[in-house]
DNA sequence: GCCAGACTGTCAACGGTTTGACACTTATCG
DNA sequence: CGATAAGTGTCAAACCGTTGACAGTCTGGC
C-alpha cells in the first residue's frame, strides 16, 4: 500500500526477515527488495489470536520473530494444534489457492512479529520471476511430505511413539528454521502438557504418563512448562526400533 | 526414450489421459502433446506394487485406468493407506522435490493403467511453459489442505466419525476426478473392511462396529468387500453435527 | 516480593478398541 | 463347477487412554 523507498528502514528491517525464508530463497535479491517494500510488518502480544480458521484473506507471513502456533478450535471448543513456527518460517499456505479458507488459525505463542507479503504481490511477483517457481513448488511439497508423514504416524504407533515423533520433528524444523545449535545440541521448547496434548489428541493427563515413560528411558527431560530433547540422534534411534502400535 | 511422433496411436492415447488430469490443465495443449510423447503408458494388474515407499527415482503418474491404493508398509508388516485414487487423478509428488524418497508407495487396486511422464522432462516442460507454475502450486497446495484435513479430524474425531469423514472425503474426490455421476448420487467402493482398517489405523472388528453403527443411521450400506454412501449430503449434515471425540 | 491464575501430579472408575480365536460366507480361477 | 483363498461376523478378556476431581506447585506481572 505505502510506496516505501528501499531505503526506507522499515523495508531494510523486512527484507532481513525475507531473506531468511526458505520459501523465498529462490526469488533473486531484487526480488525480495521489491516484496519488502510492499510488506508489512505485524508486530504481535503472546495468545493473540492472528488468523482464524476460515478466513479467506491470503497474505504470505514470515516469521521475524518470537514463536507462532499453528492451530484449529472445533465448535465445542477443542483445540487441535498443528505445529509451531520459529523465526524463518513460513505460513499462509493459501495464498496459492485464493479463495480458499484457511484450515487452521494462527496464534501467537510468545510475542513477536510477522513479516506480511500481500497475496497478490507475492503472486505476481512469482510470475514476474519464474525462475523461482520451481523452489516454491519444492518448499509445498516437502510440507506435503511432513504432512503425510503425520498421517503416518497416527497411523502406526502408540502414544509415546507418536509424542517422540512429534517432538523430534519439531526439534528438525527449530534446527532448520534458525535455531543453528550445534549439530546435536539440546533444544527445549515451550509447550505445556495441554499443547501436546492439542497436538496428538490426547489429553492432559495422558500426555503425562506418555512423557514419564520417555523421561524413564533418557530420551526427554521435562518440567513446568517445558520439553527438552537432549539429544536428538538418541529419540531417532528409539524410534527407529519402535514402529509397533 | 523412444521419439514417438505425435500422430502415433501410443502417443495419441496418452494425450487423452493427460488432459483428463487436473494438476495439467494449465499447460498448453501443445505442451501436453509434448508430454504425451516422452510419457509410458503402464498397464498393471491387480495388487501389483507400483512404487515402494523409500524409492528415489522420481515420475509424475496420472492414472488412466482402473484405480491405485496409496499406502506404506512398515517393518513389522501393518499397512497404512492413505487414499485411492481413480482415473484423472495424478501422484509421484517427489517430481517436485527431486531427490527426496516416496513416502508413500502406489499399489494397484484392480487392473487398470498408469500414463507415466518422466520427472525432468515434466520439470523441463513446466520451465518452458511457465504459464502453467500458478494452478500446479494450487494443486499442490489443495492436496496439503487435504493432508492437514486428515490430521485434523484425527485428533478431534471419534472413530465413526473419522470413518464416516474419510469415506465422505473419497467419495468427493471420486465425483471430482472423473466419475461425473449426478451431483449427489450414491457412490460405492470396492474397500474390504480391512482396507479401512488400514486408512484410520484400527482393526477390521473395529471398523465392523463403527460400520454398524453408520449404517443404522442410515448413511452408508455395506455389503462383502463393498462400501456405499447412498447420500453424500446426509452424510456431510451427521458429521458437522458430530465433531466431538 | 507477593499473589492470582496457570500449570501440574495423581487417583479410581469408566469405556471403547484391540487381541485372539473360531465358524461362516463369498468370490475367484483352474 | 468345485476347491481354495479371501473376506466376514461375533465373542470374551485384556488393555490403554479418558473422565472427572482435587490438592499441590510454579511463575509472571503488578
Amino acid at each position: 500500500m505505502s510506496e516505501d523507498h528501499p531505503s526506507d528502514p522499515r523495508s531494510a528491517h523486512n527484507l532481513e526477515v525475507l531473506r531468511g525464508c526458505s520459501l523465498l530463497s529462490g526469488l533473486p535479491d531484487e526480488a525480495l527488495r521489491e516484496a519488502a517494500a510492499v510488506a508489512r510488518a505485524r508486530p504481535f502480544h503472546a495468545n493473540e489470536v492472528l488468523y482464524a480458521r476460515g478466513e479467506v484473506q491470503s497474505a504470505l507471513s514470515v516469521v521475524g520473530a518470537g514463536s507462532v502456533r499453528i492451530s484449529s478450535t472445533s465448535s465445542d471448543g477443542r483445540e487441535i494444534m498443528l505445529t509451531l513456527f520459529e523465526p524463518g518460517a513460513w505460513f499462509g499456505d493459501t495464498v496459492f489457492s485464493p479463495g480458499m479458507p484457511r484450515v487452521f488459525g494462527a496464534t501467537a505463542h510468545s510475542d513477536g512479529e510477522l513479516v506480511e507479503v500481500p497475496g497478490q504481490a507475492y503472486r505476481d511477483l512469482l510470475a514476474r520471476y519464474p525462475q523461482a517457481y520451481p523452489r516454491t513448488l519444492d518448499m509445498l511439497s516437502r510440507r506435503l511430505w511432513s504432512a503425510i508423514s503425520i498421517i503416518e504416524d497416527n497411523g502406526l504407533r502408540d502414544m509415546p511413539g507418536r509424542v517422540g515423533r512429534r517432538l523430534l520433528f519439531l526439534a528438525q524444523m527449530h534446527e532448520h528454521d534458525g535455531g543453528a545449535d550445534e549439530a546435536n545440541g539440546p533444544v527445549t521448547f515451550k509447550l505445556t502438557r495441554e499443547h501436546i496434548a492439542n497436538m496428538m489428541g490426547m489429553t492432559r493427563q495422558g500426555v503425562h504418563g506418555v512423557l514419564k515413560t520417555l523421561e524413564g528411558e533418557g530420551l526427554i527431560a521435562f518440567s513446568y512448562g517445558r520439553v527438552t530433547v537432549p539429544d536428538r540422534e538418541a529419540l531417532r534411534r528409539y524410534l527407529e526400533e519402535r514402529p509397533q502400535k
